[in-house]
Formats: structure tokens, sequence, C-alpha cells
DNA sequence: CGAGCGATTGAAAAGACTCAACCACCGTGG
DNA sequence: CCACGGTGGTTGAGTCTTTTCAATCGCTCG
């Protein structure tokens, strides 16, 4: 059952607008913006959407962070992307044209506002700054995964570990990560009990401290270099 | 140095427009699109941009295959995409406003045509049915990514290059596989040494067939089986 | 307080890689 | 026409990483 509380917030006066898709809009865009969309609250690890669903809009992150992945053979997931506050999701699946091929679920409890498809796409037809957004967001991305694709072909668990933490240290900017050992183990790519062991080695090292589930970073410069670009 | 011969072929008459992002380019925009672009014969392994460069233009392959890779730390190739005639190369950097993070290399000899930055953005910027074209090949292979990147965190070698092997018939369709075995350990992301064994196997199951590099596949059932997916 | 899940450890086995050598084919120049 | 050199393909042996399976621990929640 979703359980999801209405608390709204409004996109004129949303603090995160300006690292989204929509910083470049004016007013009344915004306005436009506000009349369309939903807000909801989301409890921690409650899908956002599922593999094989409908697309019916995008999924605009007002607070907490969101885990993106795609299922192997036996269900086993793969996190693909970590998504945190003014980040777009869901977007790609507008313009497929076909159902869902990721799923992505909450990481911790979110305020997450929706735009209809047909809202967004009128948006993407009209507003050229925001195409263009688009536009340079899905090349990216796509950039980006080549490289992801190279380091899980390449390099070792050792390394793709060092890799994921630094990507993660950036997006819990400030706070420790507060990743489950399965969730950051299929994010690596690895079995949980490799992760694990790995993860000692690290704290053997003084590079990493953890905290319960949660993992500080202690030197970021030589994960850096161990993970080797 | 680039060895290129100049063998024109019009846009109007060109074969494999059809399967192209301009399949729907009416008979004006088809003039224009004559108009503007050139055309080159390129040799086997030449390449056609390289990471790091900048970004000029498209492609569009009019004859032949083309590999896209990016580079591992130690310089090591990672295929990411095989290209096939008909498709437009290189498009995904004309939004990013960076410099190319994937290179792209001939596999065979190619007749390619050439179309500026400028002229391509203005084509997106005016014809709404390229522009949606564009953002649909975007999202779909942003999809296909995220399998590829499934693929090599938790399958096998073996599975993967099952895998790889239908995929290559897909593209070599008709013809068998023409792929140096590190390129195609480059595909399926292993040793070479890793790559010939598990091929020798394949064999002796009789799943495939090599003349000397070419690989014909015998088994293409058992072959999906085997990928698992 | 007990159930249950997530985290951790150990031991053994499997998968893949590295290194080193060898083979086979192909085009070149004598 | 043949020896030569080179590149790409193949094989073998040994090693290391990573996985798997089984068991234990520790904490949180009802």
């Amino acid at each position: 059952m979703l359980e999801k509380s209405h608390k709204y917030v409004s996109c004129e006066h949303c603090l995160v607008r300006e690292n989204s898709l929509f910083k470049d809009f004016c007013k009344e865009e915004v306005a436009g913006l506000d009349e369309h969309k939903s807000c909801s609250f989301y409890k921690k690890n409650q899908p956002v959407f599922l593999e094989e669903g409908t697309p019916r809009g995008v999924f605009c992150l007002n607070s907490g962070k969101i885990k993106v992945f795609a299922r192997g053979e036996e269900g086993k997931e793969q996190i693909i992307h970590v998504a945190k506050e003014g980040e777009v999701v869901g977007f790609r699946a507008m313009f497929s044209g076909e159902p869902y091929r990721v799923s992505a679920t909450t990481l911790e409890d979110c305020n997450i506002c929706f735009i209809s498809k047909s809202e967004f796409l009128d948006l993407v037809d009209t507003n050229a700054s925001l195409r263009n957004g688009i536009l340079k967001e899905l090349s990216t991305e796509l950039a980006d995964r080549a490289t992801f694709i190279t380091n899980m072909a390449q390099k070792s668990v050792r390394e793709r570990l060092a890799f994921s933490l630094v990507f993660l240290d950036d997006i819990y900017k400030g706070e420790m990560i507060n990743f489950s050992r399965e969730d950051l183990a299929n994010f690596v790519g690895t079995a949980t009990e490799t992760l694990i062991r790995l993860l000692k080695e690290l704290k053997e090292d003084e590079l990493i401290k953890t905290h319960a589930r949660k993992i500080e970073i202690l030197n970021r410069e030589e994960l850096i270099r161990m993970a080797g670009n």
C-alpha cells in the first residue's frame, strides 16, 4: 500500500529548483508548473515507478534520495543511478514510447512532485531551453554510462568500490553515506560478502570509518587514487 | 594519414536513409541535407572521431560498420556500441557541449557522410520529427546501456559472450561476424585468451563455427538461452 | 523477550586473468 | 618462388580474485 500524505511545495519557492531541469523557467512557466503538478510524500523504500510499468509522467525530487535500478536474471538489482534533491526522474521514458525498463525506489523519506506526461511533453514542445537542457542531460548521461560500462568491464571490485564511495560522497554532500550493504553491493556490482570484506580493508587502512551502517569518508584523495580515474 | 577518396552518395537515393534518423524527411529537407553534407571514404581501421576531440558534426554511415569505444585506465578499449549502415553516429556530442568522451573507428571500409554541427542543430531546431526521433533514440539507448551495465555486473563471461554473439549476429545480418578476437574480447569485456577459450567451447558444442577469424552462428536459440535474457 | 533481517566471518571452490610460449597466416622483398 | 618478419590467433600452467555456501552475530521492532 502506498501511504502518501500530501505536503504541498510550490515550485515558485522550491529551494532545489535551481538545480533542476526547470532552472531556467520564467515566472509564468513556474506558475504553470505549479498549477499542473501534484505533491506526494513517499516513505523510505517505497517504489516510485516499476520496470514494465506504463510511464505516466515525471517525478521531481523535492527532498530525499532515490535509487534507479535494473534487475538481472535472478532478480538481483543493479543500481544504475542515485538521484538527489532537485533531480527530475523518469523523463527518459516520456520519449521512448515503451514501458519503464528500470525501477526507482526511495532510499529515505522523500517529497516528490509529479507532472503528467502530456503536461511535460507540452512543456518540452514549447520551451526550447527545457528541451536543450533535456538533450544535454540525456547526452551527458549516455557518456556517463559508457564510463560506467567500462569501469564494470575493466576495473576490479576494489577499484569500483573506491569509485562508488567517492561518487556517493558527492551525492551525500556533507552527510555520511547511508546505504545498506546490499544496496552498496548492488551499486558496485559485487556480492554483499565481498563488499563487506573490502570495506573492512578500507577501514583498516583508515580511508573510511563506519558508524553502524553509515559510512564516513576519511581520505577522499586516496580513494580517488585507488579508483584510478 | 587519412586517405579519403570522395564517392558522392546523394541522400535522395541513399538506400539506407530509411533506417536512419532522417527517415521522415520530406523531399525539400532531403535536398537541404544533400547540399550541406560531404561524403568520404574511410578505409578499415581508420578513426572517425577521437576521445577528447572537439565535435564538429555528425557522421551518417552509408556503408560499412563502426565501433564506438571508451578507453579504460591502461588504454584498454571497451567497445560500447557497433554501428551499421544507416546509423547516424556522434550526434550525442552535439548536445553535451563537451569534447567527445568516446572514440569511433571503422571496422571495415566505409562510406560516411558528414553534416556540420551548425547545420545539424538547425535541423533539430526546425524539424520536430527529427527532434522526437533523437529524443527517442537517446532514451532508448540510455535504457540499453542500463541493461549493458547490468549484464557486465551480473553475468559470467560465458553468458556475456553468448549475448554478444547474438547481438552481433543481428548487426551482421546474413553475413558472418567479422571481428578480431581482440575487438570481440573488448566488446564482451574480458581478456583475449579467455575469449578464445570460450569460443572453443562453443565450437565443441556446435553452437558456432569459425572460418579463420569469421564466426558463423549455428544455433542462435541455444545462444540466446545461454545468454539468459 | 523472541523473531527476523541485515551485517559479518570463514572456508572452499570456481571463474577469470596473467604470463609465456607457440602456431598460422599474410604480405614483402630478395 | 621462397625465406623473413610481423601480427593475430591459440594453448598451457599457475595464480589471484571473487563467489558461494554455511554459520554466527547483533541489533531493531513488535
